[in-house]
DNA sequence: AGCACAAACTTGACGCCGTCAAGTTGGCGG
DNA sequence: CCGCCAACTTGACGGCGTCAAGTTTGTGCT
């Protein structure tokens, strides 16, 4: 996606030093920080110069949330690696903890790819259309897994279970991210309870 | 909140004035195209007037937060005494479904009211903290009630138990209004799956 | 009644923003 | 070696939030 299939004529691979640029900015100060002139100006060419990169600065973001998927999906095919493809319960645990500790890691990443600015203000590109369902995918494949494992149930599709599932992750993640309510201790605890509500009781019931 | 205790001067109430005009730009345009310059010309007034009612724009959309919440409170209690204090797992569902439609009847009040707008790019004022706060206290007390009724599990306490169930919920309702993912269509149909997920199966469940 | 005071409001300005139009530079294929 | 065209620049426009300084006007005190 960021090769340098056309050399660069004067700067230098600008396109891919935009999107680095871009990704400091938004680490360090935040998606609200980022304007085209900042960007053009950290990198040292003219206002308008990454615009013959970017269509506007709506592509851009859309750059910078396809990458965001990519590193998104590495990390959970990294974990699943890890464990192994029947771990049941413990798999979606993992899981949340991995999807949380992404977006905290990378919250305006994460507004990026999941939010309004590109989804509903903008426009997302094919190219973000494609990974972000492709990334979806991946959890409704993981969700039908569970369910054949009963560790969640089967009362309803694995597509509907999967959206309501990760909704309720995605409202857990956003409550982070976007400063409402839950404190950042509380994060780990409210995951739990919420995990062990959406999944089947199997034996264990811990007195309260 | 809006009682025209000191007289107006000039204009007539202007702080009510900006209040109904800035409810109808957001609810025909949007957030994003809510400006402290348009308002202003809209309510025929020049461009810095709106500051001496709103220390800045930050202030003014608090104020609009805070309406929401107390119609959001409103709508809830209207349902609540229509149903009675009893009704078990028909109340969240019908709980579920007002939220869900206040969200969508409402979409820019609600990102308002719980996104980062305010919350981490803002400053929430101590009034709008408030009101949020009762506002989710009113669902801690509906969950409690329900964990009595068997509904909800009671393993683990009325308020992650809240904090957990909310947050899906939410999570459903970002969907919706960031324009992620979930067709309206399809929305009623997760959100009752979700409720399925969360909720104990009825024949197994007594007040224990 | 007259007047000082303060609140409400206006105009001007600053420094940001996205992006369009028109010009300039410079590497590469012919 | 030259023309083409992509990469890049400068200038401009209309928008934004908000600060500073000035003007209008209702109110309370004497």
């Amino acid at each position: 996606m960021t090769e340098p299939k056309t050399k660069p004529y004067h700067h230098g691979d600008l396109r891919s030093a935009l999107l680095a640029a871009a990704s400091t900015i938004i680490r360090e100060d935040g998606i609200s920080k980022l304007s085209m002139r900042r960007l053009a100006d950290q990198v040292g060419v003219s206002r308008t110069a990454p615009y013959h990169h970017f269509k506007d600065k709506n592509a851009l973001l859309c750059a910078i949330a396809e990458m965001g998927f990519a590193n998104q999906d590495a990390m959970i095919k990294a974990i699943l690696e890890r464990l192994g493809p029947n771990e049941g319960k413990n798999l979606f645990e993992q899981w949340v903890q991995a999807y949380i500790r992404f977006a905290h890691d990378n919250p305006e990443t994460y507004d990026l790819m999941y939010g309004k600015e590109i989804w509903k203000l903008g426009e997302p590109t094919p190219a973000l259309r494609l990974i972000s369902k492709n990334s979806f995918h991946l959890w409704v494949d993981l969700v039908e897994q569970m369910q054949r494992q009963g560790v969640l149930s089967g009362n309803h599709s694995a597509l509907k279970t999967a959206q309501a599932s990760w909704a309720s992750l995605h409202g857990l993640t956003r409550l982070l991210i976007d400063g409402v309510y839950v404190e950042r201790e509380d994060l780990e605890e409210i995951a739990a309870t919420l995990v062990d509500m959406l999944t089947l009781d199997t034996e264990r019931s811990t007195p309260a």
